[in-house]
RNA sequence: GCGCGUUUAGCUCAGUGGUAGAGCACUCGCUUCACACGCGAGGAGUCGCAGGUUCGAACCCUGCAACGCGCACCA
């Protein structure tokens, strides 16, 4: 046994401890082991992404959970990897080799040499986040690490993509996406945050052609975009203007024109002037009023949202929001512009860029959402089980209103659409043979004319490819589909990951879409890709479905739900059975943490500064479930003081020499080892129980208070009296216990504090004479504690009643306590206390409360008469009088003992009054009834004495 | 606009029908032989507001308010 020093230095202890973790391998999961599964998948960070608080609360829960499993028995498989974050990472690298003037623009390398320094960058960079979970503490099978654009997985999502296509569910389509003038992609719906703007609303006049003089007035936030209108748009029954439906108005921007005046249903009566402009390409309402009435489109932004040569020769090259203030000019310079009035309305931003996104007419990829309806089935009918579980609503809310997912992006860094396309038409089919025979061989499947004109007859060549819906045919190592476009000419398109099939394509003249998909198109297939899908693995079959997934619920659209839906499409079965939904961590203004706003601290200093155990501890113990957490360093601070804590009890137990865990001999067990026993099999039921329901903040809370409050500051306190005194079998019990709750409050702590607690597993010698695998190497795999069997209750000789000998001398050292702070005594002097109690008392109990009052001499003396005017106090065990030698001031203690009276008295009316309620002897409970009955016998039994005392003091 | 959540001590939060709680902060005393990152004692709350149900409401019901979140969105 070594000595352990006076505080605790977390650094080296938990490097120790962590390289040792890795070296015997204690994180790896056996596929083979035949022990019950216990899964769960990170949640991959970002790959340019840093350790942030958010990261500490989501890691630190699986963690525990991981760590808990592994306790428990289980084979343990936690997954790590990161996301290739297409955005923010090409972002990333683009700003550092614009500073470093390696380019100006992207364009100046090229998308191959991009795409190879991203890879650099990432090789470089892109594992530190995964690096810091490990100085957190973080249990993962390192040696599963996964990157959704490893070799591996990008085929995953390549087939998937095919797979799709095939079934129909991916689509090309041309139709209003929300675009991103900064990042100058298309977005998905949900990368779209609708932000409250203080804008203005632009009232202007357009003049009717066929009615000289007749003025319509048109609100707009927009008149930047007047140049684009194809039309003005009123509701069919609106009176105010049915009379001139049909006629046209002079657009009030851009080349002077007639536009036409049309009736739509959209328009409302009520909301401005009932008359809207129409931009059918700058607006997702307006564009599909432009198909309903065949209005033409006209683009007047670029894609960085800049105007065009179409807006006109004032407003071309204009930034949009420069031109709006241009356009309002221009309107009032035109005597058009009647009023401009402060406005507030929502505009979509960029979540990544933070700027207004543009809805853009162009030519996307999109998924209609396979297996919505088991996805769907399986939270509803409680299969999968979302905590907190109001998430379910949400969850099923967004299910219902699904809408097509836009999963193309025009970036360089991510999956590159697996398709490969030409354009044909009679003439260039007839002229390249390789082209030719793979048409052919399409439209021979397909039971379709080829571009030529010719029909091929069908020749049986035993098993078909799969025949498919819309033309489209798969064949063994590729799909094609032959389009027919409006011109008379066909695209031709090939799905396909096989490399030889791709080489042909390219020297055919196929050309490979150049569109990424969407960073989440990959993350979805999370906990199966990593497994090894589509091979089926022994992992996959050991550990899919996972068992827990741990998230914020701010991806739950984004990540959680498309999850859901790509399990049961793939594995025909959920993905994982639990969802835990963090909170967000907020600074104490409740603003959520930010690099920008600066609130946001790094968690790798606060564990160089606290230790990543006290991180850990103070971060569950201040994030309750289902509301976000208010983050103040003071916790990271109670994370530390709580592990000096049990660091200095250890050094305590340690002083003392003695063998560890040895036995507990039942007849030497006193009432405050009873006590403590019964405490902790409360704590191990209350924290098992916790824990299974996901309550980690109360579980802490718990152990916090058992270990503190409860084994620090009473039993150890209490055994000083036996580990000081002279009787050796006993004082060697007294260690056995002790050892006992010692290491079983270590197995408990492990998952929160794993540090801490397996340095003092070794060094207390709890290890010693463990099989290996059940905590002999380590405590990672010691058992986790069960409450007590009624065999061991009946060992420790614990029942119902077995603790009411030290809650008694507990409540008496208080009260004793009491009277030395009334009396201003210092704790730290020795104190004559006389106890005159109501019964038998042990010269051993006796011995523990005068230790626990620091009293000397402490008399027990059943026959006491006091000095009149000597301080007591009433105790479950009897009087406990403070004797103040010349110092009696029975005035003062009649006050005393008065004030007492009059608040037992407050409690005897209102048990009283109570009682005296006939409806409340009427109708309450037996039980309650008695409750109360018993709560008046008490009081009254506390004031009838109270007041013997007060007499005793004399009249004054 | 629809839906969800929150509102309890100065702060952060427990407490789902029967005597209002914890940690931190605060006040007072204490360097006592595990720990001052500590020990002991203490003060502190019209339980958001208004009704209702009940013998009894922080808790159940209704309405309202404030704050937060999600969805939708009218130019």
């Amino acid at each position: 046994m070594t000595e352990i020093p006076k505080t605790y230095e977390p650094a080296a202890i938990e490097s120790k401890w962590y390289a040792d973790w890795e070296a015997k391998g204690c994180f790896a999961a056996d596929p083979a082991s035949d022990k019950p599964a216990y899964s769960i998948v990170i949640p991959p960070p970002n790959v340019t992404g840093h350790l942030t608080l958010g990261h500490v609360l989501n890691n630190t829960i699986q963690d525990i959970l991981a760590r808990r499993a592994r306790m428990l028995g289980k084979e343990v498989l936690w997954l790590p990897g990161t996301d290739h974050a297409g955005i923010a990472t090409q972002n990333v690298v683009e700003k550092t080799l614009r500073k470093e003037g390696a380019m100006k623009h992207r364009d100046d390398l090229g998308r191959e040499a991009l795409v190879a320094k991203i890879w650099e960058w990432k090789e470089k960079y892109g594992g530190i986040i995964l690096k810091q979970l490990r100085a957190l503490g973080a249990s993962c099978d390192w040696s599963r690490t996964r990157f959704t654009m490893d070799p591996e997985y990008s085929a995953c999502v390549q087939r998937v993509f095919v797979d799709l296509y095939k079934k129909g569910l991916i689509y090309r389509g041309k139709r209003m996406v929300n675009w991103c003038p900064a990042s100058l992609t298309a977005l998905s719906d949900e990368e779209v945050i609708m932000k409250e703007q203080n804008g203005l609303m632009y009232h202007f006049r357009v003049e009717v052609v066929e009615e000289p003089g007749t003025f319509l007035t048109i609100a707009t936030t927009r008149p930047e975009t007047i140049p684009a209108d194809t039309a003005v748009a009123v509701n069919p029954n609106d009176p105010r203007y049915t009379h001139l439906i049909g006629k046209h108005v002079w657009r009030a921007l851009g080349e002077r024109v007639q536009i036409p005046i049309i009736a739509d249903n959209h328009v409302t009566f009520d909301f401005g002037t009932g008359v809207l402009k129409v931009t059918p390409a700058h607006d997702k309402a307006d564009y599909e009023i432009g198909l309903r009435h065949k209005l033409p489109v006209i683009d007047v932004l670029t894609p960085d949202g800049k105007m065009t040569a179409l807006a006109g020769a004032e407003l071309e090259g204009m930034e949009r929001f420069a031109a709006r203030k241009k356009s309002a000019e221009l309107l009032e310079a035109a005597g058009a512009l009647e009023k401009t009035e402060p406005y507030k309305n929502n505009v979509g931003f960029s979540e990544r860029a933070d700027v207004p996104i543009e809805p853009r007419l162009s030519e996307q990829w999109f998924l209609k959402y396979p297996s919505v309806e088991s996805s769907k089935a399986c939270v509803a009918d409680g299969s999968m089980r979302f905590f907190p579980d109001r998430w379910a609503k949400v969850y099923d809310h967004w299910m219902t209103g699904i809408q097509d997912w836009c999963i193309s992006r025009q970036l360089w860094w991510g999956h590159r659409v697996p398709v490969w396309k030409i354009r044909i038409n009679g003439d260039s089919f007839r002229a390249n043979l390789a082209l030719n025979v793979l048409v052919e061989d399409h439209c021979q499947n397909a039971r379709i004319p080829t571009p030529a004109g010719d029909y091929q007859v069908l020749i049986n060549r035993g098993a078909w490819p799969d025949q498919l819906e819309n033309g489209v045919v798969g064949f063994a190592n590729k799909v094609t589909h032959l389009i027919p476009l409006s011109n008379g000419d066909f695209e031709f398109r090939v799905l396909t990951l096989d490399s030889e099939v791709i080489s042909i394509l390219e020297e055919t003249g196929f050309t490979q879409d150049p569109d990424v998909l969407d960073t989440w198109f990959s993350s979805w297939l999370w906990p199966f890709a990593t497994m090894g899908w589509p091979e089926k693995t022994s992992t996959l079959a050991k550990f899919y479905p996972t068992t827990d997934l741990v998230t914020g619920p701010d991806i739950i659209f984004f990540w959680v739900a498309r999850m859901i839906m790509a399990g049961y499409e793939y594995m025909g079965e959920l993905p994982f059975k639990n969802v835990y939904f963090t909170g967000i961590i907020r600074d104490k203004q409740g603003r959520k943490l930010s690099k920008s706003l600066g609130n946001s601290p790094d968690p790798l200093d606060l564990i160089a500064k606290y230790g990543a155990d006290a991180l850990r501890f103070g971060t569950m113990r201040s994030a309750p479930l289902g509301t976000d957490v208010i983050y103040d360093e003071k916790n990271v601070e109670l994370g530390r003081n709580f592990c000096t804590k049990l660091w200095n009890a250890a050094r305590f137990r340690q002083m003392h020499g003695g063998e560890t865990e040895g036995e507990i001999r039942p007849d030497f067990l006193t009432s405050d080892d009873k006590w403590i026993l019964a405490r902790l099999n409360d704590v191990i039921r209350e924290v098992s129980i916790a824990l299974d329901e996901y309550r980690f903040s109360d579980a802490s809370g718990a152990l916090y208070r058992f270990f503190w409050s409860e084994y620090c500051d009473w039993y150890v306190e209490a055994s000083k009296a036996t580990l000081y005194g002279t009787d050796e079998a006993r004082k060697a019990n007294t260690l056995a216990v002790m050892d006992f709750v010692f290491s079983h409050t270590l197995r408990l702590f492990h998952p929160y504090l794993p540090f801490i607690t397996e340095e003092l597993w070794n060094s207390m010698g709890f290890a010693n004479d463990l099989p290996a695998k059940q905590g002999g190497d380590t405590i990672m795999f010691a058992v986790w504690p069960k409450p007590f069997t009624s065999e061991e209750l009946g060992y420790f000789c614990l029942d119902e009643t077995s603790d009411a000998l030290a809650k008694a001398k507990y409540a008496t050292v208080e009260a004793g306590r009491g009277l030395r702070r009334d009396f201003n005594l210092p704790g730290n002097k020795k104190n004559r206390f006389i106890l005159k109690p109501s019964g038998a008392l042990e010269a051993h109990e006796a011995n523990v409360i005068a230790n626990l009052l620091n009293a000397e001499p402490f008399e027990v003396d059943a026959a006491f008469t006091p000095t009149k005017g000597t301080p007591v106090a009433l105790t479950p065990i009897g009087e406990l009088f403070l004797p103040l030698e010349g110092l009696i001031d029975v005035a003062a203690e009649r006050e005393r003992i008065g004030k007492e009276i009059t608040k037992v008295e407050a409690e005897l009316d209102k048990v009283r009054a109570k009682l005296a309620d006939e409806n409340f002897a009427a109708k309450v409970p037996a039980k309650v009834l008695e409750e109360h009955r018993q709560r008046e016998i008490d009081w009254a039994e506390k004031h009838a004495q109270l007041v013997k005392m007060r007499d005793a003091l004399g009249a004054s």
